[in-house]
RNA sequence: GCCGGGGUAGCUCAGAGGCAGAGCAACUGAUUCGUAAUCAGUAGGUCGCGGGUUCGACUCCCGCCCCCGGCUCCA
């Protein structure tokens, strides 16, 4: 694509019509705009209202009063083929705004109208391709011929400005790229993501299952449950070798705890409440609240600081029923807790600690965080002194640890600004997982005190951190990443072993015998099936180990190993792979090692 | 919560105002097998839930629940 010129794009306008200006940018924006010229002719009482270019395409918003349907997609997709092949030239224009107020409200289009009104500029450009013409900042590729590669992907309803007590609108997602190359693979990913969807792996692998009866809560099942319980046992070793005291506080608590806490004001539409013999009761949503009862149960000296209190505990949120989605929304949600209490002089070094932490469980899974800097909400308590306090402290952290991190404004905690940490998936996608929370108001509103060195009551700084996020989250998003084929540590099952026929079943049964012997979660598949039918049983449930055995392998004291990744090694002595299972697993590596040189 | 699409056997899905279907899985039997699906038979259902229309409803109408794709919100 050719370059485009500054002065092609010199105009300066604020608002919804940023248009980021590099070329693949540049080309969905473009798509979005032939996308909604197909639509004007197909449809030509549509109102269009924006079309930006999003993260992997485009979208378009329409007023119109029926939802598009999947057959209108195809029309749509075959006119854009038209207005690419007939490369329209993109013809830029400049008038004042008043006269394209005029001419928007004269062609009946009152979102643009909307959009210009409440525009600060004197002046504004329009883009026209053909008989199409749209109120945009620009760039745009030189003419519609140069769109190679695009196909529209969905339709579904979007609040006009994102607010929704606005008018709900129809948006069409598509996507372009620069070759059909680029298409066909960012196509290829989409049906991956299918396929590794954590809700169809957790059904097929036996993970989790949910149910009509608990929305928004999985029941876990014995296979997931163990994947669950390896979380939590590496994360309770780390942390007790991290100076943590893990606790276990209360799920239903009194409103009286919540009116104090701020949660009451400040969160009560996302929790449950129940009267129990005429007092309201809350699920707890968060354990913050609590953990001050465990600071609070002793006279604290500065000498006792930093009091790192842990918790995994069982929350539960209200989310809309609309927002629910497997495990990676769920209403009841298991987090990864801990609450530190320090002096301020005590928080730089907290923070890079947590840091640390993080960085060392995500490089076990083979994650690469990113950190996102959240800032004061508009719902925020405490005082702006004590915002901009804690921000600076988070900004501190991260400057001082050599972390890049993008501003999420406005997104804090309402007691709180937060370090958040995404990460990107191995299909490129985006989650957000663990985060850090600074806090000077609940040590206020709870009124929490350390006898300092001169012997003064001072307040303690709280810091909020999770490094799992939530484990349904995390596990929702383990399993995508790993397609179901987790790393010996957590699969569920780790070896399995399988008589050719049933004339080795007591050799089998004597190898089985061993491996469970050495804590190896091992399962013996004696069925009457053939041994192919078997393997590829172990192979669709990411067995990472099958171990083979016959006449041979009952004579030498060996197995017939074979990876889950298809690799075979024959006449493996089983006090072997007994060795180098204890190594991999105890090592928690991420590669199959066993039987190999 | 909002817009749209769905809910039929454990799973994936077909069907449709007049006896509820298939494949896989399960169970039984035969086969005793060397690296990704052996053969035969059997069993399996409140067609999401509740109401209505009808001689008759899985099918049509109304309400609700849940799921999916988005929006909004979020770990």
């Amino acid at each position: 694509m050719a370059e485009v010129s500054p002065e092609e794009r010199h105009l300066r306008l604020i608002g919804e019509l940023d248009c980021d200006p590099t070329p693949l940018a540049t080309l969905r924006h473009s798509t979005s705009h032939v996308m909604a010229q197909a639509v004007k002719r197909l449809f030509p009482g549509v109102k269009v209202a924006i079309g930006p270019a999003i993260d992997d395409g485009f979208y378009y918003d329409f007023a119109k009063a029926e939802p598009f349907t999947p057959e209108d997609l195809v029309k749509i997709e075959a006119a854009m083929a038209e207005i690419v092949a007939a490369n329209l030239p993109f013809e830029r224009q400049e008038l004042d705004r008043a006269a394209a107020i005029a001419f928007f409200r004269e062609r009946g289009e009152p979102y643009k109208v909307e959009i210009l009104e409440g525009l600060d500029a004197p002046r504004v450009s329009l883009y026209r391709q053909g008989d199409f013409i749209d109120l945009c900042r620009g760039p745009h590729v030189r003419s519609t011929g140069e769109i190679k590669a695009f196909k529209l992907l969905s339709s579904s309803g979007a609040y006009w400005r994102g607010d929704e007590r606005n008018p709900m609108l129809q948006r069409i997602y598509g996507t372009a790229w620069l070759s059909q190359e680029d298409l066909d693979k960012h196509l290829w990913r989409l049906d991956e993501a299918k396929k590794r969807d954590h809700r169809k792996l957790g059904r097929e692998l036996e993970l989790f299952v949910f149910h009509d009866v608990a929305p928004g809560a999985p029941f876990w099942l014995p296979r997931g449950m163990t994947v669950f319980r390896q979380l939590e046992a590496y994360w309770r070793e780390v942390h007790d070798a991290n100076g943590y005291l893990e606790t276990s506080t209360p799920i239903l608590v009194n409103k009286k705890l919540w009116e104090q806490s701020g949660h009451w004001d400040h969160y009560s539409d996302n929790m449950f409440k129940l009267e129990v013999e005429e007092q309201t009761f809350g699920l707890k949503p968060m354990n913050c609240p609590e953990s001050t009862f465990v600071y609070r149960h002793a006279l604290r000296s500065y000498r006792d600081l930093p009091l790192r209190v842990a918790e995994i505990g069982r929350l539960h949120r209200n989310e809309r029923s609309g927002t629910l989605t497997g495990l990676f929304r769920v209403r009841q949600v298991t987090m990864d807790d801990a609450h530190i209490y320090c002096r301020p002089d005590q928080v730089q070094d907290e923070i890079t600690s947590v840091l640390g932490l993080i960085r060392q469980f995500y490089k076990l899974l083979n994650l690469e965080p990113r950190f996102k800097l959240a800032t004061r909400p508009d719902d925020y308590m405490g005082t702006i002194e004590m915002w901009d306090g804690a921000e600076h402290g988070l900004h501190e952290a991260l400057k001082a640890n050599g972390l890049a991190y993008e501003l999420k404004p406005k997104d804090g905690a309402f007691y709180g600004p937060k370090i958040d940490i995404h990460v990107e998936d191995v299909l490129g996608r985006d989650w957000q997982i663990a985060t850090i929370q600074l806090d000077y108001n609940l040590p206020e509103r709870f009124q929490l005190e350390y006898v300092d060195a001169d012997g003064h009551a001072k307040r303690p700084v709280m810091i909020h951190r999770a490094i799992f996020g939530s484990f349904e989250r995390f596990i929702g998003m383990l399993t995508e990443h790993v397609a179901g084929a987790f790393p010996t540590w957590l699969a569920p099952v780790q070896a399995r072993v399988l008589p050719v026929s049933q004339k080795h079943e007591d050799y089998a049964r004597a190898v089985h015998a061993r491996l469970r012997a050495a804590r190896v979660r091992a399962e013996l598949d004696d069925r009457n099936e053939k041994l192919g039918y078997r393997i590829r049983e172990a192979q669709v449930q990411k067995v990472p180990y099958m171990m083979i055995v016959g006449q041979q392998e009952r004579e030498a004291g060996t197995v017939s190993l074979r990876h889950r990744s298809g690799e075979e090694l024959k006449g493996v002595p089983v006090d072997r792979v007994l060795a180098d299972l204890a190594r991999e697993i105890s090592s928690r590596a991420s590669d199959l090692t066993v039987g190999r040189p």
